[in-house]
RNA sequence: UCCUCGGUAGCUCAGUUGGUUAGAGCGGGUGGCUGUUAACCACCAGGUCGGGGGUUCAAGUCCCUCCCGAGGAGCCA
């Protein structure tokens, strides 16, 4: 194609050649034009940049295609970089040559605000916009970040197939799939395997997709997801809490502090976030259903009292959009010009919107507080649980020696406690709960065997994994973190959907 | 699988106890103005009100049913 160049500069070093002539190539992200010059977003994918195209200095067929350029369209720009305080990035491109490779009309994705199921259908181009590009970046770190970690302590990266012939915890739906004259299903989890190249090579981490064919629509359900999934070989439960808030913490910070941009651009506070620095809180399970049921209080307050208070909040929050509701609707009433009258139409839109999610809200806190009053020992957590937890201890919790009965048959009991397995689960704060799960493993031959029993699982399909406790059984753990959850609560998102580039979820499977 | 809410112009949404010819903004087109940040101003074009059935003199509005979407429960990372 004609201004293809192999010498471009790419955008985000663009502040190093203040004063400098360069090519760009890129997409127009934005266009607005004045009489005079025309001002083009231009994006390349590691940034963007304005610029201001003049009759003057690009002549008078470029200013006139400059006007013609629809969003998306594909351009060649050259120009010099100059200082500009204004710009988000600090430069701006004047330019002296532009030329297009495809002149762009009608983009369908608007410079406005769309619905979910417009944009989910056009997925394959919403990744452009600037939101997502942002998100995507964050995703991109927490992956560097996190093999950064593993490798600086000794982890060998060892992925698990896809493709299994048996369901790991037997539990959740999974989907099968032909295998030549057999029935495979694609891995829920790695874990079994790590479990075995953890033997093999001491301490080993799975980063893969894993599938769920739960039928669930929530914002933290995706029927196609990324997990890490660390296995150690000589490690117990305490070791692995202090490892999974370590690595925690470390990429977080990591994170946090690599995509300052990119968090302005999502509007998302990292303070929360910087908490990680500070300890975590370990709560055994037994004191959280004490927590939660209101026998024992934290900071002198109780799980039902924290309810109560988001009750009064979230009462509060409804009255002040009631009478801004009303306002809005007194005004309405009134004569007044058309553009006027549209800008209080949308903002009662959005009220009436806010009021109905409020009204959700403080029909739900009865039945949460319900939830948490008669919290008993092996029951598992809700969503609301998490949630309460971690506005009380208001850090990330971790919550450890869990009922036998609700965890996987692979979990190690605790000592003089039948009932109870070393397992653990981190929950985030600010609403996003469980992030990772993990536990100290069986090392008993016998133990797994009567449990894989109890489970009704098919025995013979894990001879292999019994294998491992015939030759050369060690203690060791592992945990999950379920990345697109991760990613989510990094970038604040209000849904998962928006963590992985081409969601696969109940209900889509295209694009 | 269950519960709640929704489906009206290309997009985002109004549309009153059923009542004459269904509205706005954005986007598109034309003209004007402007170092602009989802620019602004004026005018123009744009609709089988998700599908089917029913009630009625009259249905976007009420009833039945199906489809699709959103959120939640369960289950989970």
């Amino acid at each position: 194609m004609e201004p293809f160049t192999r010498d471009a500069t790419l955008v985000k070093h663009l502040p190093a050649h203040v004063g400098q002539t360069v090519e760009l190539q890129g997409w127009v992200a934005n266009r607005r034009d004045s009489k005079l010059r025309t001002f083009i977003v231009l994006r390349d994918g590691t940034g963007f940049v304005q610029c201001v195209v003049e009759r003057d200095r690009v002549g008078e067929a470029a200013f006139a295609l400059s006007r013609k350029l629809g969003l998306e369209s594909s351009i060649y720009v050259r120009g010099k970089v100059v200082s500009d305080a204004r710009q988000m990035g600090g430069v701006e491109v004047h330019v002296e040559t532009l030329k297009a490779y495809q002149v762009v009309q009608d983009y369908p994705i608007a410079k406005k605000a769309h619905g979910v199921e417009f944009l989910m259908d056009r997925r394959h181009l919403w990744l452009r916009s600037r939101r997502q590009w942002a998100i995507m970046q964050i995703r991109n770190r927490a992956i560097q970040a996190i093999h950064r970690y593993f490798q600086r302590h000794d982890f060998v990266q060892a992925d698990a197939p896809i493709l299994t012939g048996n369901a790991c915890e037997g539990t959740t739906t999974l989907f099968p799939t032909p295998f030549y004259d057999q029935t495979a299903y694609l891995t829920q989890s790695g874990q079994l395997y790590g479990e075995a190249m953890a033997m093999a090579f001491g301490r080993i981490y799975t980063f893969g997709p894993t599938f769920r064919a739960e039928k669930s629509k929530t914002r933290r359900h995706l029927s196609e997801f990324w997990m890490i999934e660390p296995e150690m070989a000589f490690f117990d439960l305490d070791m692995l809490m202090d490892f999974i808030e370590d690595f925690v913490r470390t990429v977080t910070l990591e994170v946090v502090e690599q995509s300052r941009m990119e968090m302005e651009i999502l509007g998302r506070d990292p303070a929360p976030l910087r908490k990680v620095a500070e300890p975590f809180e370990r709560l055994e399970y037994e004191r959280a259903v004490r927590v939660l049921n209101g026998t024992e209080r934290v900071n002198g307050m109780s799980a039902v009292e924290m309810w109560r208070q988001e009750l009064d909040h979230t009462r509060a929050e409804i009255q002040s959009v009631q009478g801004r509701i009303a306002e809005l609707e007194g005004l309405l009433k009134q004569p007044m010009k058309e553009k006027k009258r549209n800008y209080y139409q949308a903002e009662l839109n959005q009220a009436k919107a806010r009021l109905h999610t409020l009204e959700e809200r403080r029909k739900n806190i009865p039945l949460w507080i319900e939830s948490a009053e008669n919290f008993r020992f092996g029951n598992d957590f809700g969503g609301a649980d998490e949630t309460v937890l971690t506005l009380l201890f208001d850090r990330p919790v971790m919550v450890y020696n869990w009922p036998r009965a609700i965890k996987a048959f692979y979990m190690k009991g605790v000592p003089g406690r039948p009932d109870l397995v070393k397992g653990v689960d981190l929950l985030a704060p600010e609403g996003y709960g469980e992030i990772v799960g993990g536990s100290e493993r069986e090392t008993d031959e016998q133990v797994l065997r009567q449990r894989i029993r109890e489970e009704n699982l098919p025995e013979e399909a894990f001879e292999w994994y019994l294998d491992l406790r015939r030759f050369g059984t060690v203690p060791h753990a592992g945990f999950g973190l379920g990345f697109e959850r991760y990613v989510s609560w990094l970038a604040k998102l209000p849904h998962v959907r928006e963590a992985i580039p081409f969601p696969r979820m109940y209900g889509r499977l295209f694009p």
